[in-house]
This record gives C-alpha cells, structure tokens and sequence, in this order.
DNA sequence: CAAATGATCTACT
DNA sequence: GTAGATCATTTGA
C-alpha cells in the first residue's frame, strides 16, 4: 500500500511506534525495519531542539522525507522526518532485519553475518547505500520505498541509546523478541 | 579564529 | 570490556 501522505504528519512517538515492521528498501535493498527511535523539537536529545540550523535543515520539512547526517565524523544516520513543516521532529531508523539484496549489502559492509549488516544506525545506511546525497528526500519515490506493515507487530519499549540528555523517555521501540536488534530490550 | 562534542563502530587487551 | 578513529557542526573568545 502507499502510505497516505497524513500518516507521517502524526508526532515522531505515534510514527516511531508504526514503523516497526515496515520494510525499507533503497533501490532495491533493504528490510523489514526492527528497531526505531523518536526524537521531536520538545526533545533536547533532538537535533531540532534549539532551532534550525544548516545542517538539519531537512529535519523541518514536512512528513515523509529522509533527513540523513553524519554521526562521530564516520557513520551516516537515516532519519524518517514526521510532524508538520516546521516542526523538527524525526524518526531514527536503527536496525532492519535484512530481505532484500542481501549480496549488495555484504559487499557493500565487506561482512557476511546478516544478523550485523543493519543492526545499528551506521551499519543500516552503510548496508542500503545511504549517504548525504539522500538527505531531504521523499521516501514514498525512487530510490526509496516505504511500505507500512499489514498489521500490528508485537512491540518492545525502552530508552534510547547513545544521547546525554532526555535519557528517561522511553522513546526507543522494537520488534519484541528479534535477534536483528542493535541491542536487547530488556 | 580555535575548541569541544557527538542519535557510532571496530579493533584490540 | 575499553579505547581509538575521524570530521561536520556548533559554541565560545
């Protein structure tokens, strides 16, 4: 199905929540998305929180675009934008369970373990092909495609990994029980 | 203009 | 388990 272009207009906990077991595939690569994380401008983990600037610019779009960056100098991260033009809010994808085009991602991460081609934010966007030449893209056009799962997935809930601030909102969901995580629910 | 920081990953002890 | 890699963006002088 294509996704109504209202569903990505909701708040980034109700799209974070909704995306776990959709499938992302860019040009043709991809997976079954396992792992997500919320982040909106009331969030001082954000991005977005303190305003707009250069280089999270795409993060204010409107809903359903990509918003990518660059992590710690090296890994590229890929953002699901959500929320109204303006807003800032955004949705980071942190690990697929891998589907599609499995040798492109092998040769792509020099790895042949599926269970680490995506199970992390770096590894995904290293795996799918995902640099900043992506960044404000639509996500419901080539390269990409966003399908949204058929029905409710069985969900895990905990805090996010790896920020300093808003540590105690539990905004990070999972597929409950998948070993494609990049880090178990507990 | 200079310095610090970060939504991470890999390799090594 | 712990430290290093590596650089764009942000903040302060």
């Amino acid at each position: 199905m294509t996704p109504a272009a209202t569903f990505y207009l909701q708040d980034a906990e109700t799209v974070a929540r909704a995306l776990v077991g959709a499938t992302l595939l860019v040009d043709g690569v991809g997976g079954l998305v396992v792992e997500t994380e919320a982040y909106d401008h009331e969030d001082p983990a954000s991005h977005s929180f303190g305003g707009r600037t250069a280089r999270n610019a795409s993060m204010f779009r409107a809903g359903g675009c990509a918003y990518v960056y660059r992590s710690y100098g090296i890994h590229w991260c890929l953002n699901v934008v959500c929320g109204p033009a303006g807003e800032g809010s955004a949705v980071l994808l942190r690990a697929l369970e891998p589907t599609h085009g499995l040798d492109r991602m092998r040769a792509r991460r020099g790895i042949d373990e599926a269970r680490l081609l995506c199970s992390g934010p770096g590894r995904l966007c290293q795996a799918l092909g995902v640099d900043a030449s992506q960044d404000g893209l639509p996500l419901d056009a080539p390269p990409f495609a966003l399908i949204l799962p058929e029905r409710p997935v069985p969900l895990a809930t905990g805090p996010r990994i790896g920020i300093s601030k808003g540590v105690a909102t539990p905004w990070r969901f999972g597929l409950a029980g998948s070993r494609f995580l990049s880090r178990p629910f507990r």
